[in-house]
DNA sequence: ACCTGAACACCGTTCAAGT
DNA sequence: ACCTGAACACCGTTCAAGT
């Protein structure tokens, strides 16, 4: 199974786009349960032709997680690379990550479940995100701007834990920031 | 619906509880996937009577989850009332709180999602839940042991969050007590 | 190669028949 | 009143037939 459009026909390639297009639309609308069939319909196509691009729901999911993956390298590379106060890197790459995440109901459950997901070259692109996040962490230790014992592993998890809020509980959605803020206190030295 | 089993024959009523125990056990064991079918035949009853008592798969998790509400009110309250230190009557409400979650994932999802489920008094519920942790707030607040803005509300936020992690992230779920003490240490005072 | 949609499997839910 | 399980509906997935 091909994880992009290269040596596809060119027929193929524009449905497949089509599909990731459609789903996207979908998911961000309604959330991972719209039905696959209608997904389909959205794009024009069968639902064999989308079965035939992602075996399974999960896969569809997984190739938009993948694409949103990219995303966060960029924001943990940026925020690593051109933001010179080493808290407000910290800051601005926790933030930045939860406002790609909001409004989109579809992603935000596949970033809470994002360890169950698999795809070819998870682990690298997993161990570039960690490698990224390691700099801004490392940075903010060593300036004693956040707790001594912070580790690139807690951005993960509070960023789920933020992020489940979002999802969950959607009279608390529009205060993530509040959420995230309580959060970012709790990373300063004690 | 009846909502206890007052008022049921008594050969109703001990099928009402076996679907209970049933569910409690299955869904502590494999998650809220387990499929009805399997419950009823689990508890020794037709798919049938599983649905006379309840009429849909998120009514027999309502229910359980109101009975879990109660552990919660009584933990908020205990904390309230027999724990004298400000600080360790609020530490102690989260952690144990969370030690109730932790281990049954059916309760999990429920918790996080608590918002949507509604049953027989449950607004009663919310509000001797909330007033108790506006006690343990308040004091917490008036000796200064905690950020002066902090609100009840932000109590199931930061569960929520928590308890998120214990969900989705399985390498990360023993770390829930990491993640209680990042965000214990966002609640101290600036 | 790729596309289509009818068909299959699974699971939540209903209901006619039985006690 | 309550119980049962076959039947129905919905949705994820497959596959025979078509281009």
């Amino acid at each position: 199974m091909p994880t992009d459009s290269t040596s596809l026909r060119a027929d193929a390639r524009r449905n497949r786009e089509r599909i990731l297009a459609a789903a996207g639309e979908l998911f961000a609308l309604r959330g991972p349960a719209v039905p696959m069939e209608e997904i389909a319909a959205h794009a024009g196509v069968g639902v064999g032709t989308l079965y035939r691009r992602f075996p399974t729901k999960d896969a569809l999911l997984t190739a938009m997680v993948r694409a949103r993956f990219e995303a966060f390298i960029a924001i943990a590379r940026e925020a690593a690379d051109a933001i010179a106060d080493p808290l407000e890197a910290l800051t601005t790459l926790l933030r930045r990550h939860l406002e790609q995440t909001e409004g989109d109901t579809g992603f935000q459950l596949a970033v809470m479940g994002s360890n169950a997901l698999q795809w070819e070259g998870v682990d690298q692109q997993r161990a570039e995100l960690s490698a990224a996040n390691r700099r801004v962490v490392d940075r903010a230790v060593a300036a004693g701007v956040v707790r001594a014992d912070l580790t690139p592993d807690d951005l993960p998890m509070l960023l789920c834990g933020v992020t489940s809020t979002m999802y969950f509980q959607p009279g608390f959605a529009p205060d993530w920031r509040r959420h995230l803020e309580i959060v970012l206190d709790g990373l300063r030295p004690r």
